[in-house]
RNA sequence: GGGGCCGUAGGGUAGUUUGGUCUAUCCUCGUGGCUUCGGGAGCCAUGGACCUGAGUUCAAAUCUCAGCGGCCCCA
């Protein structure tokens, strides 16, 4: 089902993103894009189940400025280094010039953590647990691609926490990277959490973990991110705390992100060859129902559809009434991804039946009339953990583990996954490894397992997973 | 960072090598109508395009340069 899917996944991508009408990529500027309707929904579905996640772990929405002023961005001489090349710039108010130029954010440590200087005073202040979801720009050279790299990401959720000391901003690590599991999991998208060597961490960072998908192709996604930020921006942004003793401290921080990514790893996770097939929490429409008209009976098909669209208000239920041929509307549906189809016509009318073919399988069969909402629920409910299973499975067989340079590179090369090998921890070994194996150093797997560093030889305690990343 | 290919209706394309009946092809699509409707309907009528700018020329979709945009490969 998914050959077509892995023939040639960048054109299946492009593709379906449209049809789909997730995104129009026809805006005239090189990696904005514009979401349709649907696609919005879907996004604000997927926004409802990560906002309940942080909510109700106590922490607290909010909403910062999109300009931040160059002194402020300028702070932290890492984090600017690792900006820098890619920030717009605001220089002008109509035709003046600007006295202070303005960074359109490309993150917004800088343009929240100068109000942590004034929010917090005591220790009774902290911890600070808030987020918000915005957008961000980043001036992308290279190829831009719809949800993947973007020079408008439209949907960036950044939580920032403030902590009294390291164990604290630990245990929210462990909270953070549990909530991004709760969450990869609602949607049933797979992934692996990574730690990112010393080389590739968050600009201005002690330490960054990272969830990594895999797509079709091979590819990695990274698709969240959890920084330990340690009292590295508190130093540059002045951020102290009086403790119970009466003495001023630098306070911890940690930040931790998701973006559009989500988007594009919950489509192409659960993609096939006739199209989306999204997960029923997150799908605009759930279960969509076709009246079949028959020969002047029409009227009566209606009747029985009107009244099957109310016993199943509480599902998000669309009915298509448009006046083409049902295939059409079949098509249509599958490509958009609903994960299921009810179709009514006379023959089910007459012997007390609805037909059904869920998306997942294409399996078609008909149910009782009677009782239809709890076998629809059903139906729905096993969609969503067929989805969460099969992409589970199928992540699993791309993940290789290799005994030599060659073979793992071979395996990327191919484009089969990503690899998992030994490491000693020297960053010279990490360089050998990558330029060898010609792929991304991604970093630290969190399984333990003993082994053999296939850089130097010497025996590892950790398994890093290589491959190539988008 | 380096290199290559490309830009024609809403989408996909023919035409560009060798400038000229191109008044621009075909499929899809839009609109109006009639017949249809259990896997992309049929017929009739009708609508819609040469990326932007400059240049060469009697003449540019076609040649040159620049810009913008897209795709691919290598580091």
């Amino acid at each position: 089902m998914r050959e077509k899917m892995n023939r040639n996944f960048s054109e299946w991508y492009n593709d379906i993103i449209e049809k789909a009408e997730i995104l129009d990529i026809r805006y005239p500027v090189k990696g904005l894009y514009v979401w349709f309707p649907y696609g919005f929904k879907v996004r604000k579905y997927v926004l409802d189940v990560i906002r309940e996640l942080l909510d109700k772990t106590g922490h607290q929405e909010a909403l910062f400025p999109l300009l931040i002023p160059e002194h402020e961005f300028a702070k932290e001489a890492q984090h600017i280094k690792g900006f820098e090349d890619e920030v717009f710039w605001v220089t002008h108010g109509g035709r003046e010039p600007l006295n202070v130029k303005l960074a359109l954010r490309p993150t917004s440590e800088t343009a929240i953590y100068p109000m942590f200087l004034v929010w917090v005073r005591s220790h009774a202040d902290l911890p600070i647990k808030i987020y918000q979801i915005v957008n961000v720009f980043r001036y992308e050279t290279k190829h831009t691609r719809p949800l993947i790299r973007l020079r408008e990401i439209t949907t960036f959720k950044e939580a920032h926490t403030v902590h009294e000391s390291m164990e604290s901003a630990e245990a929210q690590i462990e909270e953070a990277i549990q909530i991004y599991k709760n969450f990869f999991d609602e949607l049933g998208v797979p992934y692996s959490v990574i730690r990112r060597p010393d080389w590739d961490k968050f600009p201005g960072a002690v330490y960054t973990m990272a969830f990594d998908t895999i797509f079709p192709d091979g590819r990695t996604l990274q698709i969240g991110t959890v920084h330990n930020l340690g009292q590295n921006f508190a130093k540059t942004f002045n951020i102290k705390f009086e403790d119970s003793e009466g003495n001023q401290q630098y306070a911890y921080q940690t930040c931790y992100g998701i973006s559009d990514r989500v988007i594009a790893a919950l489509l192409v996770t659960h993609g096939d060859d006739h199209g989306l097939c999204i997960p029923p929490k997150v799908a605009p429409i759930q279960c969509v129902i076709i009246p079949i008209w028959y020969k002047n009976k029409k009227d009566e098909v209606d009747r029985e559809v009107v009244k099957l669209k109310e016993e199943l208000k509480d599902l998000r239920v669309h009915v298509d009434d448009r006046d083409i041929r049902p295939g059409s509307k079949y098509f249509d549906w599958e490509i958009k991804g609903v994960p299921l189809r009810i179709e009514l016509g006379p023959k089910d009318i007459e012997e007390g039946k609805v037909t059904v073919v869920r998306r997942d399988t294409m399996e078609r069969t008909t149910i009782s009339r009677e009782n239809v909402k709890e076998s629809v629920k059903r139906i729905l409910a096993s969609i969503t953990d067929n989805l969460k299973a099969r992409a589970w499975d199928e992540f699993k067989k791309k993940i290789y583990e290799a005994t030599s340079l060659e073979n793992a590179r071979k395996i990327i090369k191919e484009g089969r996954g990503v690899v998992r090998l030994g490491w000693c921890g020297d960053e010279a070994c990490g360089k050998i490894i990558e330029d060898e194996i010609d792929a991304d150093f991604l970093g630290i797997v969190d399984e333990k397992k003993d082994g053999v560093c296939l850089g130097c030889g010497r025996t590892s305690r950790n398994m890093i997973q290589v491959g190539r990343s988008y």
